[in-house]
DNA sequence: TCTGGCACTCGACTGTAGCGAGTGCCAGTC
DNA sequence: GACTGGCACTCGCTACAGTCGAGTGCCAGA
C-alpha cells in the first residue's frame, strides 16, 4: 500500500500551504503554486487516496484538505529536510548569547532568543542537577544552630538549604565539616553521591556526627531526591497568533499545561543524546497538549547532555525551520558552558 | 454635584451584580435583587445622573449599564469595605506555605497560592537586593585566574557571580580577600555598599589590589547597579476566564507585557508601606494594561518592605475578597521571612 | 493512467423579520 | 419636589431563507 512518489510530493505541498497560509487547501490552489505537472482532478484522486491513509481529512465536505497528526509525522521523517539558518539568524544568536554573566543569564537569553526565532513558545531546562558534579560546599553558619549551605556545581547551578542543627555547634566545627565533605563530593556527580554521603556520616567523629547527620539528611533529600530541576518560559504570548484557529479555540489548557514544572519536564527532559524529537499532535502525553506540537532537543558542553531545551506550538508549524534553530540554538548554548 | 445616598446605593448594586454576573444590568434586575426600596423607573432616572458623571456607561441603547473605570474607582474608594477571609482561605494560606525549604519554595508557593485563591494573575517579587543586607561573601576558587563571588543576603536571596581575575592569584589571598570583604560589608544594607567597596580597594595591600579592584567591579555592577531584581509568575491561565469578554477579547497585549520584568516591577515594586495599591484599568500607565486590573502591596518581616507582590485581572475584579487575599498573603509571607 | 466535464454538497455570507430587554420621557400621585 | 406607572422606541440577538462559490466525487473518453 505504498504512496508513489507524487503522491508524497501532492502531500508535502499540502503541508507546505497549509502552514503558510493556514487555510484548508484545494486541488486547484495547489496545482497552481507548484509544479505538479498534472491536473486538478488527478491531485483529488491522489488526495483521495491520502485521506482515506488518514495523513489528510477534510474540515468538512466541500472544503479544502488539511493535513492530521499522522500527515505531518510523514513529512516531517520523509518529506522535509532540515532548513540551514540564514547568516542573520545565526548572528542573532550570536549577538544575543554573548555578555552573559551567570548561568540564569544564559538561561534567560536562550529562553528568549528561541521564543523569538521560532515566535513560538519556548522552554529551556536549567542544567540538571544529576548530571552535574559538584565542584564546591560551602557551609555559612547563620547562628549558632544554623547554617547555610551552598552547592556549586560545575554546570554553573547553585542551590542553598537552610539546615537547623541539633545543636549548637563551635566555628571550628563548622571548618571540619567543610573539609570533609569538600574532600568526599567535590568532582562526583550529584547522581553518585548519596554512598558517599553515607559514608561522611558514618567515618565522622562522634562529636561532628550530629550535626553531619543533619547536615547530610538535608543534603540527600533536597538535592538529590526530589532533584531540583528549574524551568524557563518565553513566548507565551505567541500563542495568540494565528488568532484562535490554533489550538481549537481555547489556550485555556495550553496555558494550564505550561505552569505545570513537571509537564514541562516531561516536554523536553528526556533528552537523548544529540537527537532532536518532535513530538506531533496526538503523539503528546499529555491531554492539554494534545493539539500542540514539541520540538525539543538536549544541549550541553561537547557531546554531553546536561539539560533540555524546545519550543511548543501549533501543529500546523514550520516544522524544518524550527527544527533547524531549535539544534542551532541548543549547539551555542552547549559551547557557551563549554568555555565556563 | 454630589451623588446622594440613593444614587452609591445603585453604583454599588451595578458594580456587584457585573461582577457578578459579567452581564450588563438593567434597572429591572436592580430592583428585583436589591433592596432599593424605590421602583425602576427611578433608578432609571439615577441611572442617568450616574452615567452623566462618568460612573457606568452604555455598551449600547438599549443594554443595561456596566461601570466605568471611573464607577470602579469609587466604589472601591467609598463603596466598598474589605472583606474578611473565611477561615477556609486563611487555612488555604497556612497549609500553603508552611514547610517551604527556602526562598525560592516560599516565592514558588507564595505566588501559586495567591493565583489560585484569587483566580488571577500573580506577581511576586522576589527580595530587592537593595532592601536586604549581605549577610556573607564567599569565595570560591574555580581555577587560579577565576572567582567565583556568592553573596548571601538577609533577605535569603542567593546571589553568584563568576570573576575573571586580571592575574593568577594564590590560595592565601583568596583567604585574605574573603576576611577583608566580610569584615566590611557583613550586616550593611546593599544599597550603601558601594562606597565601602570602592574604600576596600584603596584600603588594600598592593599585592592584592588588582585582585581586590575587579571583585570590587564585579561587585558594585552586577549587584548593585543594575540592582539585579526577580519576579515569580503564576496563574496566566486564569487570564481566559469569563471567555474572551475581558481584555476586549485579545490576550495578546497582556500577555505581552507579562513578559516584560520591567513592566512587572512597575506593576507590583514601588510598594509603599503598608498601603495596599488598587490600579483600575485606564490609572495603569502600561498601555498593554489598559483593560486589567492591578491590585498589589509590600512585604516584608515584621513592619519593614522588602518586596512587593500582587495579582493582575480584569477591570471586573471582586476589589474587596482581592484586596483581602492579597493584604492576607502578604502578611503571612511577611511573617515567615521574618522566622528566618 | 490521466484528464475534462459535470452534478452535487455545504459552509459563508446577506437580508429580513420577530422578539425582548432595556431605555427615556411624560403625566399623574403623594 | 420626589417618586411611580405607563408607553413608545431602540437595537442587539436569533432564526430562517436564499444565494454564491470553492471544492469535491465520479465518469466517460483520450
Amino acid at each position: 500500500m505504498g504512496l508513489d512518489d507524487r503522491k508524497l510530493a501532492v502531500l508535502r505541498a499540502i503541508v507546505e500551504d497549509y502552514v503558510a497560509t493556514q487555510e484548508p487547501v484545494g486541488s486547484k490552489a495547489l496545482v497552481e503554486r507548484h509544479q505538479l505537472g498534472v491536473s486538478p482532478a488527478t491531485v483529488r484522486n491522489d488526495m483521495a487516496v491520502l485521506e482515506e491513509e488518514g495523513y489528510i481529512r477534510q474540515p468538512h465536505t466541500s472544503a479544502g484538505r488539511v493535513p492530521t497528526d499522522r500527515g505531518y509525522r510523514l513529512f516531517v521523517d520523509r518529506l522535509s529536510r532540515v532548513k540551514p539558518l540564514s547568516p542573520a539568524e545565526r548572528r542573532a544568536i550570536e549577538r544575543f548569547l554573548v555578555g552573559a554573566v551567570d548561568l540564569d543569564d544564559v538561561v534567560h537569553r536562550t529562553v528568549r532568543l528561541l521564543a523569538q526565532l521560532t515566535r513560538q513558545v519556548a522552554v529551556v531546562q536549567y542544567p540538571s542537577l544529576a548530571r552535574s558534579k559538584v565542584r564546591h560546599l560551602e557551609l555559612v553558619p547563620i547562628s549558632t544552630t544554623r547554617l547555610m549551605v551552598v552547592m556549586i556545581a560545575d554546570t554553573g547551578r547553585v542551590e542553598q538549604r537552610l539546615v537547623e542543627l541539633p545543636g549548637p555547634i563551635p566555628a571550628d566545627d563548622v571548618t571540619d565539616l567543610r573539609r570533609l565533605v569538600n574532600e568526599k563530593l567535590v568532582g562526583t556527580l550529584l547522581a553518585d553521591t548519596p554512598p558517599l554521603v553515607q559514608a561522611l556520616v558514618d567515618e565522622s567523629s562522634p562529636q561532628l556526627r550530629p550535626a553531619m547527620a543533619t547536615l547530610s539528611s538535608v543534603l540527600l533529600e533536597t538535592l538529590v531526591e526530589r532533584h531540583e530541576e528549574r524551568i524557563a518560559l518565553a513566548g507565551t504570548a505567541n500563542l495568540t497568533r494565528g488568532g484562535l484557529l490554533d489550538f481549537q479555540g481555547s489556550l485555556r489548557p495550553i496555558l494550564e499545561a505550561l505552569e505545570e514544572e513537571v509537564v514541562l519536564l516531561k516536554l523536553i527532559g528526556e533528552a537523548e543524546p544529540s537527537t532532536t524529537r518532535v513530538l506531533i499532535g496526538d503523539e503528546n502525553e499529555i491531554d492539554n497538549l494534545r493539539a500542540a506540537s514539541v520540538v525539543s532537543t538536549g544541549y550541553g558542553p561537547g557531546s554531553t547532555i546536561v539539560g533540555g531545551l524546545g519550543v511548543l506550538g501549533p501543529t500546523r508549524m514550520d516544522y524544518p525551520g524550527t527544527i533547524a534553530t531549535v539544534r542551532a540554538v541548543a549547539r551555542y548554548v552547549g559551547d557557551l558552558l563549554a568555555q565556563n
